[in-house]
DNA sequence: TTGAAAGCGCTAACAT
DNA sequence: ATGTTAGCGCTTTCAA
């Protein structure tokens, strides 16, 4: 049917169909004034010969590219395995599928990863705007980009850098709802596991624990709290130092850090949730399944990728500062349920 | 320092350093003709004032944006958790930061979804290359591509379509090694578990087994072959299968698979690798380290992804299909080593 | 060694 | 409703 659009412009589909190339543009905008015959005439053109507008043209005069820039403070191959970046981009490609727009991604290792990607970040006429995630080193790049005039939007990231647009989810907000249903379960002792200071989202969450405690009227005792790397040995070896205060309920602030506890209470004989009753954070998947099932808070990371996007466009209008409700998803580990889950085995189906 | 660049152009540079646009144009590109220290006062306006040329006017004159598609036939949140993608990507980075690229990535679902990427991939002044995956779907589109003149390399895609650039590992090759591998260790029944046909992958090295077993005088036997999908429960299942015919090595065509053959050995009170000898193909993570260590044929997937961006490179003047070599890894599973591996828990570090 | 000028392909304001 | 014209910011001859 179509042919190779090699050089075909404006022009030469104008000359083709014999308008001008002002009607060419005005057919490919959907603008109303053309006259419909003359519209279907040029459509057709346009469609025999297979032509394509000149992106870098419209770039130039439009200043819009509908390129997306992701800025991720990591390596690809842990950006890849994270469940965390694997639901905040496919958010982020739902947003663009609803915007029209594509996205590029610009990981970045260190301090001195930031070096190679500012100067794509900064070029003019390439993004039409940034999506930054919190972590490692990703402050620097953030100040630098906003002080540098560009359009960005800042993921994950707990602080009001002013002046700056972000997304989040409500993780203190969270964190208390989850001690608050440990405490409504008749639990008097709630310890607290989580990342060490470093993990910004974790100090939320941690905050959240404190507020619930509060709210019960009980004082917080740091006693109960221990912050570890936030992954399962972490958890496994936070819960371990915990255990020592015999705490009957547990806040994990991260599911991998919760995978850890559970292997650690099971280690030393406690059964959860009788013993034990166990919340975790995140509500990603986590690779096998587990039992009894991680009750959790979920934070809603897709969401925040898909309005990351809507932040960026030009026509957005809403807040600067958007926060995301998290929910509490009820599971096995916290005995809000009567009903123990039974075990399946989900890989030995032969 | 500098300020922002609102909107700078090469000619507001040039009044600032005075001299004229083209000069400021010569300094930005390091044109021999221009005389040192003009040269210099030039590029300290440059820096003053945080100029950063605009790519859109740039790609217009130059037809050349920097940005590579990368299309791959799998939702965002597959794509993530998949290994031999990460493996994959990060080639594509690395190629990228070696050329001084970028890369978006054009996630497509089903026979659907190339509707939805296909005008992106195809407008012009866009994108300087496309690097297409196989998989389900991707032939319609790699066809489409190729016959409206985009700038392709295909990676992973067996079969020679023609006037098409690429990268591949060289599966029969690195089968017949495997298998001759486990021949020379005097296995006489080796069997084979793969994937099923439509995962064209697996056909080659199905192909690499049986030149194995005539190299080494013995006739293949389609009793010896079971085919599943492509995971630990299609390997665990096929291997269940095939060991009816009482094989004593099986050469396994995806490390995945192999866990599951593993499973099923285990299961069956069979021995690794006094029994049966196992041998996998990929070389990539397979998440829990197992017991014993996997024999298995490597691919070099991260090779593969700064092949193809070189590939896509005007001043590419290499042959236009690239076959990788793989690499035979010995691990535990196939008998080679003397000693047994020490079973190390990794995760229990308290 | 440098500047002037043309033009990449498009959009949009203006004229008709 | 349609054509003409003027740029968008850059690279690249061509003159000087």
């Amino acid at each position: 049917m179509t042919e190779v659009a090699r050089s075909l412009t404006l022009e030469s589909i104008g000359k083709l169909a014999g308008v001008s190339r002002s009607t060419v543009s005005r057919v490919l905008n959907d603008h109303p004034d053309v006259r419909p015959e003359v519209r279907v005439r040029v459509e057709a053109v346009i469609e025999k010969t297979g032509y394509q507008p000149n992106q870098a043209a419209r770039a130039l005069v439009s200043s819009r590219t509908g390129l997306i820039g992701l800025v991720m403070p990591t390596d690809v191959r842990e950006l890849f395995g994270d469940p965390y970046y694997s639901a905040l981009v496919h958010g982020i490609q739902e947003g663009c599928l609803e915007t029209g727009s594509t996205f590029s991604i610009h990981p970045f290792y260190g301090p001195r990863g930031q070096v190679a990607v500012l100067p794509t970040l900064l070029a003019r006429g390439f993004l039409d705007g940034v999506i930054a995630t919190a972590g490692p080193y990703s402050e620097d790049l953030i100040t630098t980009l906003r002080d540098r005039g560009t359009n960005l939007v800042v993921v994950g990231h707990p602080a009001d850098l002013d002046g700056l647009r972000r997304v989040d989810v409500a993780s203190r907000a969270g964190g208390a709802v989850a001690v608050g249903h440990l405490c409504g379960l008749g639990k008097n002792r709630v310890g607290f596991v989580g990342p060490t200071a470093e993990f910004l989202f974790g100090t939320e969450r941690l905050d959240g624990y404190r507020d619930a405690l509060r709210t019960a009227g009980r004082e917080p005792d740091d006693r109960l709290v221990r912050l570890d790397q936030p992954n399962a040995d972490g958890g496994y070896r936070a819960t371990m130092a915990v255990l020592a205060e015999r705490p009957d309920a547990l806040f994990v602030a991260t599911d991998p850090m919760a995978i850890g506890a559970l292997r650690a209470l099971e280690e030393r004989g406690l059964r959860v949730p009788q013993d034990v009753a166990v919340v975790g954070f995140d509500g990603l998947p986590t690779g096998p399944r587990i039992n009894p099932t991680l009750t959790t808070v979920v934070q809603p990371v897709t969401e925040v990728g898909r309005t990351a996007v809507f932040m960026l466009h030009d026509d957005y209008d809403g807040p600067d500062t958007v926060i995301l409700p998290t929910e509490l998803r009820i599971g096995g580990s916290c005995g809000a349920r009567d009903t123990t889950e039974h075990a399946s085995s989900p890989t030995s189906t032969p």
